[in-house]
DNA sequence: TATAAATCCTTCGTATGCCAACTAATTGGA
DNA sequence: TCCAATTAGTTGGCATACGAAGGATTTATA
C-alpha cells in the first residue's frame, strides 16, 4: 500500500471505503444504506422535494437516484406523490417511519462520523473536512 | 450541500466521486477503468501475483476482484496462469500491452492526481494525503 | 492416514453509480 | 398556435463493491 501513499485517488477511495463501511454496518439493523440515509437527511430538512432537486443536493445522477428511491418506497421510508402542477415531477415525501426514526438515525450518523475521525485531533478533523470540500468543489 | 459540510462520510464520498470521475475520463481512451489501472500498477511492481495477494494489496474484496480480472483478460491486459504448485491459486501476469502502456498510463495517473489537488497548496496536498492515510489505516 | 479445517477463487444477490437513450410533459419561440 | 427545445424521470448497459455460499484443493490434526 506504501506504493500508493502519494496517489490521492487511491487514498480517497480507501478512506471513502472505510467511512462507507463503518456507516453501513451501523445502518444494517435499520434496513437502510448510507445513501438512503443521506436522502432521508435531505428530506428531514425539507420534505416533498422533487427527485431532481434531491439529485442536485446530493450530487447524484438521476438514474442512480431513481433506483434508490424505488427501494426506499419498498422499504416504507418514503412515498412518491405526482405533482399536480407538473405531471413530470415527483414529490418525494417521508413516511411516518421516515420521520420517527430521525433521532436514532441522526445519532448513528454522528457516531459513524466520529468513528471515522477517531485518530485525528480536533484541528485535523476540521482541516480534513475543509480540504475535502476544496477537492470536491474545485471547478 | 452546506447541510453536509460537517459530515465527513459525505465529504469523502463526494471527493472520491470527483477524483474517480477525473481519472475515469482520462482512461476511457485506453479502454481501462480506474480500478483496472490500479491492478496494473500492482503488477508493474511485481508481476505474477496471485489474485489473493492483489486483493490484499488493494484492500479489495476477492469477489469484486474476480470480475475485474476477468474483464482485464477480455481486454487483453493480463493472463491467468494456474499455479503448478497450488492448483487453487491463479498467477496473474501482464500481457505485452499491459507492460508497454505503463509509461503513458503512469503519466495519466500523475496528471489525474495533480488535477484532483489543483486548488491546494503544496502543504495542503501533503497534509491531505497524510490525513487520508490516517483515516484509512486506523483500525 | 482419514477427516476436519483452512485457503483460493467463483457465483449469486443486492446496491450503488454513471452514460445514453427513451417517454411523457412543459415551455418557448416563430 | 403549433412545433422545437427543454425538462423530469425511467430503463438498459456496464462496472464496481461486498456478503454469503459453494466447489476445488491443500493443510492440519486426531
Amino acid at each position: 500500500m506504501d506504493k500508493f501513499k502519494d496517489c490521492v485517488i487511491f487514498l480517497l477511495a480507501k478512506a471513502y471505503q472505510k467511512a462507507h463501511g463503518t456507516f453501513k454496518k451501523r445502518l444494517t439493523g435499520y434496513g437502510l444504506t448510507p445513501i438512503q440515509h443521506l436522502i432521508l437527511e435531505v428530506l428531514w430538512d425539507e420534505d416533498g422535494l422533487s427527485a431532481r432537486t434531491i439529485s442536485e443536493r446530493l450530487v447524484l445522477d438521476p438514474a442512480t437516484l431513481s433506483g434508490v428511491l424505488e427501494r426506499m418506497v419498498s422499504g416504507g421510508w418514503i412515498f412518491k406523490h405526482p405533482d399536480p402542477e407538473d405531471k413530470r415531477t415527483l414529490r418525494i415525501c417521508l413516511s411516518d417511519k421516515g420521520v420517527s426514526l430521525k433521532p436514532k438515525l441522526t445519532t448513528e450518523r454522528d457516531q459513524a462520523n466520529q468513528e471515522c475521525l477517531d485518530g485525528l485531533t480536533m484541528e485535523e478533523k476540521v482541516l480534513l473536512k475543509r480540504l475535502l470540500r476544496d477537492v470536491s468543489y474545485t471547478k
